[in-house]
DNA sequence: GTTAGCACTCTTGATCGTTGAGTGCTAATC
DNA sequence: GATTAGCACTCAACGATCAAGAGTGCTAAC
């Protein structure tokens, strides 16, 4: 347990390591307004909390940097929050949002951007992508005999295709009866069920309509493809290259096994999408609490945004362990919450 | 005008340093196998070289490095094409191609990938973009009182969508009206051809059907970015990172510069899509030879591929000016015959 | 409990030879 | 006349040495 002493030390030492990313000495840190102690005090301080596993030597006679630890006591119990965060900032944030938007990708692309320029660390946002969602409509575009375009709108607006070929012995005006049937049957039926009703309960009906199970079978194996490729939710990411203005990836080594994580979507994809949690408050993984190696030395704050309760996206940053905190997580919450609003005025409306 | 002895010792320098990255010397030339001539004769030769522009020295009692005139005469008259492609390597690149594809944007993807990890440079393919591609088909689907989801199929089967919302006062019959009058009148147009059809021919027709100009015009409008927005070609990006290896861009300012310019694919849109030539054989262009600030210090290679004559799209390979060319040249030459073959059977299949 | 003082540690940056690769020039050689 | 051996010279890179400075831990005094 930390006293109320070691906790300002400790706030102070965070604050001041995460701006000049330097080793903070007790000199520097008794100097500061709100401090009346001498630097004495503070060095023993600073063993107390060393040897409590809040901070860290780089060697002897060197100032201290907070750990993992550290970091972690610092988000969980010493942040003040929405103290950093400029409300001229949230203002300016939140003039983003009320344009009027005809594409939410767009919107998506566009907070990835500014917050990452906001923060100067990597954004992501993982696409709005909606668990009960529900098949719209499903449409068939002839291309050619054997070929065709189909196409699978969801209720939120999405819209996936993909180009079948079907088997030479099945007319196109085989493939066309059974989308119709298919959209008679479907319509509504949550995006997620598809692909077992398709196979439970519509089959056989199926089957009976067109007289011949084999044949409709294989057809619908060609159209079932259409439901598993894009499962894939989209990816948005801001600044990747920000990475590298932090003195910590000045070495080419560690900017580069981040930045090739970066590069695969999907990787990203999963990691982000594992911290969807219908939390209010952004989630801080930091470090080594983060299971890839490559993010050892970063830190990654997450907050989803919501329909309804449901959790349908998530936006995140990406940086250092030396992060601003603070800011970050103010940032993100403001811009879930109007992401949230968004969203579920797009999907009403 | 080069000797044939200075041809050779330009060819071995570019070649030594391409490898090592390391200012090359006299003595190490003259120690080659088909070098018969003293360090004393080489150190002549390279001085004339420099003189003539070819070689730089990066400081006194340093070795020599080729020059962008250096590079750029090595490209144009030294080498030996095919000599570094592996016949291997060949078998393997076509083997990609040959197996059955259904989505021709995987193959771009995949070829970016595959042409970065074999180089290890950064590789960008821009998507087939089919200038004589025609609209097969326009269809809307409705999500909510006041916005719907476009879907604009093409002749080769790819599908644009947009999710457009229109003003308040217009319904949604008045849009499918609409839409089934634009599919009529479109059907098989060509798609670059498409906005102005629709404003010269389209909008009075439409006027007149639907009663009120104004009206019509303002669907339209909302309905004509469908058009708009998906003019930016695909741009596939694969090993971005490879960039980090080059020990050129160990310097992490010179490093952000070309990555930070690659992370907008607009851009790179932009750059590559002006290389596009219906020449048969790859293009170079070496460092100062673009115009980008962010790629002096850079070579960018790039080759067409076509349909029946007609460019599509764009492979490149975005390196160092310290490339192998040869090898280079000679994989973007397979791949860009493999894609025109493929895409063509794609698009006539 | 707090602090002043001091000895000690360790990084950082500067200075300074030393080494070695590489050059340019000259004079001898083919 | 072209080629080459030889040699003096240049310069980056490396390592050793040194001083400065920042910071610590400990002790003794307040």
């Amino acid at each position: 347990m930390l006293t109320e002493r070691q906790k300002l030390i400790l706030r102070k030492i965070v604050e001041d390591y995460v701006r000049s990313a330097e080793p903070v000495g007790s000199r520097s840190i008794s100097k500061h307004v709100e401090m009346e102690l001498s630097a004495a005090t503070i060095r023993n301080e600073m063993a107390d909390l060393e040897e409590q596993g809040y901070l860290e030597q780089p060697h002897t006679s060197a100032g201290r940097v907070p750990s993992q630890q550290g970091y972690r006591y610092y988000v969980d119990h010493l942040l003040q929050l929405g103290e950093r965060l400029d409300s001229q900032e949230v203002a300016k944030l939140k003039a983003l949002f009320s344009e009027r938007v005809d594409e939410i990708e767009k919107v998506a692309q566009q907070t990835a951007l500014y917050l990452s320029t906001f923060t100067q660390y990597t954004a992501v946002v993982l696409g709005p992508q909606v668990y009960d969602n529900s098949l719209r409509s499903l449409q068939v575009v002839p291309l050619g005999e054997h070929s065709a375009v189909l196409l699978v709108v969801t209720s939120s607006g999405q819209v996936h295709n993909k180009t079948v070929s079907f088997p030479d012995d099945i007319s196109l005006a085989q493939v066309e009866k059974l989308v119709r049937l298919l959209n008679d049957k479907l319509m509504g039926v949550p995006i997620y069920q598809m692909r077992s009703r398709i196979i439970e309960e519509i089959s056989h009906e199926v089957a009976r309509q067109m007289r011949d199970f084999e044949e409709a079978q294989r057809i619908l194996d060609s159209l079932l493809g259409a439901f598993v490729s894009d499962k894939d939710g989209k990816v948005y990411l801001g600044g990747t290259t920000n990475m590298l203005l932090q003195p910590e990836f000045h070495n080419v080594e560690k900017a580069k096994s981040v930045l090739s994580w970066l590069e695969n979507r999907d990787s990203v994809f999963k990691a982000l999408s594992r911290e969807s949690r219908t939390d209010d408050s952004p989630t801080v993984r930091i470090g080594g609490e983060n299971e890839l190696a490559m993010l050892q030395n970063c830190s990654l704050v997450t907050a989803t945004y919501n329909v309804s309760g449901a959790p349908v996206g998530v936006i995140g940053i990406i940086g250092p362990t030396r992060m601003e905190y603070g800011r970050v997580i103010g940032l993100l919450d403001v811009l879930s919450h109007e992401m949230s609003k968004l969203v579920t005025k797009w999907y009403s409306g």
